[in-house]
DNA sequence: TCCCCTTTGTGAAACCTTTCAGTAAAAGGT
DNA sequence: ACCTTTTACTGAAAGGTTTCACAAAGGGGA
């Protein structure tokens, strides 16, 4: 069934036929409408494949993720980046293609993919995948990473982290425990993107307040409700006795709590604990997670009309940083509402007043 | 960058660069390198709409959702069928295009997707979105639906939900709440599908038991731990006051527990729940929840196993049936552990010995 | 030395659509 | 009645790859 055939059908050129479905206004009103009569006789779709080849269009972008597949449903945090993107292509038509690392050769699956354009997440300009990429001349922008050549939208992860490091400071704590990304493989000991900024803010609070961050007290985990369990534990068992945790991801501040609630930890009053980027999740744990609130819904949308914009009218690149904001709930003692949510069965919960404090 | 660029120089013919690439045995080993350098040199990298046209494989599987993107990633029973979809496609270089109903038009989404096969998820085959397909002669499986024409991959959901309720039935519970699906609007009053399976199964154990089971004691809710939630308080609110619940998913499950807890119940000591799926979050809640597992990784596997089966060899269509099983966690007074788990902040939380049940 | 078979490579068609320049006819202006 | 626009439609090129039948060159056996 190709457009040959309905123009026979209908006794027009291929080109009226084409016409039919991408520009009726060219054509006489009852012409389209034989046009359309026949394409439906035939059961005639039009093939993506040519179509895009031709109109250099294929309808199609791609999300690359930093994180095998897995572990990209394990966060929360990535399903509401997904979401910001979906909410965009959505109304536009456009379909969403999605690639993490896991693949087997991830160069060649970027390389292939029928995309128009990329969103990628938490990858720097400069990684390797990045380079087929731009080999292809596909446009990308940037989430949660630094670009120098195309658009990023970032938030004010540094100021975040201070925030929520300088909370807990200053309410005395001494001995407080950093949960982060483990590494990328090829930027291990460097503390690059958002991890290195979210650590710098941390850092930068604690230089403030003259306290040392010493290195067994930053440890690195699996971005899962798992690894931020398991990552305490291991602190836990290894004789560090914390009493408040900052971790990078609100994932991990779950985890963290899970097992401190294990090991016969109450939350907040044995420990405090604040996580980052406020997903859903964190607002209906047990105790609601204090945490750095982020807009991460806009960085997916926000990210993705810049890309169509771009893909569109070659918009110019921008480098978009969003704001972040400290958010109180019952995962640490409330700065100004210091009720301690009652938790457990038979009783009835009461949210506690949520305290903003904007980072900025 | 085209192929003909790297031809011109290398020396060599379009085809025969076609052929370092795609088949290199057929070329001298020193020209495949003359004709890979000259490649690199000029960063080429072949347009994957021309290649897909060509040789009519883009190296790409759509998946069809039932819901909306949003309400997909807040169910991990996606997520989950999802992993089992990418852990096959991954080991052979496949990419995945994920489309949901939100899509402004998705019937035009479908018919443009550039993909070789489709995954769909529950929806049976006459349903309004295969037709596209049908008419593109796109191959597709479909997971949770039934099929004629095509393989399918489903549980034993009326045996799983057979075995929920009877099980609460024989403990004496004469007033559970059943929570379902809310139907898609073309079924609104058949039982069709996964949907309309389990309520089957609940039934056929109500019959069994003697037990009514009334109309306002089935309620029609969204997929979502909101969901559940809204359903049991509304429930509650409207006067009923079962002493079980069955939810045909555990996410609802979920849902209802939480708002249990809300209204002051204790679960399970004023509140049996069962749920279905068990989704990897069923056995981390508290309490676990009890549920009828099934094999959902294997689910998406088996199926995109199939899919591509028939996309390389013509393979034959199957119907597949997974067994499902009753695992009872802490949800219910277990059955041959009667130990309540402790529950509450500062305790040390023991996982009762989990009792399983082969539903068949 | 001759014939046949491999090996290595080529030319051109095919895949199916969109687009662009252009034509024929109808409409509009004076 | 003649010229200019506009409307409605067409023919053919272009998009970039793969594939298929075929050719040239080299090798081996008798």
């Amino acid at each position: 069934m190709t457009i040959r055939d309905v123009a026979e059908k209908a006794g027009v050129s291929m080109a009226a036929v084409s016409n039919a479905f991408n520009d009726p206004g060219r054509l006489r009103a009852t012409t389209v409408e034989r046009i359309l009569a026949a394409a439906k006789d035939l059961g005639y779709a039009a093939n993506p494949h040519a179509r895009a080849l031709q109109s250099r269009r294929a309808g199609v972008l791609g999300v690359l993720f930093p994180q095998p597949i897995a572990s990209v449903f394990a966060n929360p945090f990535f399903a509401a980046v997904l979401e910001g993107i979906g909410s965009v292509t959505d109304e536009r038509g456009i379909s969403l293609l999605t690639l993490s690392p896991l693949e087997s050769s991830l160069e060649r699956a970027i390389a292939a993919a029928p995309v128009d354009g990329f969103v990628i997440i938490g990858l720097d300009e400069n990684h390797a995948e990045v380079a087929p990429l731009r080999k292809r001349g596909v446009p990308f922008v940037i989430v949660d990473g630094d670009a120098e050549s195309a658009s990023s939208v970032n938030v004010d992860d540094e100021g975040g982290a201070y925030a929520a490091a300088d909370l807990l400071l200053s309410r005395g704590h001494r001995h407080i425990l950093v949960l982060t990304f483990h590494a990328p493989p090829d930027e291990l000991d460097k503390d690059l993107g958002v991890r290195g900024r979210r650590l710098r803010g941390y850092r930068k609070a604690f230089a403030k307040h003259k306290v040392a961050l010493k290195d067994d007290h930053v440890v690195r985990a699996f971005v899962t409700l798992d690894g931020g369990d398991e990552a305490f534990s291991v602190a836990w068992a290894a004789g560090l006795r914390p009493t408040a945790v900052l971790a990078v991801s609100d994932i991990m501040a779950l985890g963290a709590i899970r097992a401190a609630h294990r090991l016969g930890l109450g939350v907040p009053e044995d420990l405090e604990v604040i996580g980052f980027d406020d997903v859903p999740l964190a607002a209906e744990s047990l105790p609601p997670l204090s945490t750095v609130h982020q807009p991460i819904h806009e960085k997916g949308s926000t990210a993705t009309r810049l890309l169509i914009r771009e893909l569109d009218e070659g918009g110019p690149r921008e480098r978009i940083v969003l704001p972040t904001e400290l958010i109180l709930r019952g995962s640490t003692v409330a700065a100004r509402d210091a009720r301690v949510p009652h938790v457990g069965r038979g009783g009835t919960y009461r949210r506690p007043d949520v305290v903003r404090a904007a980072t900025r």
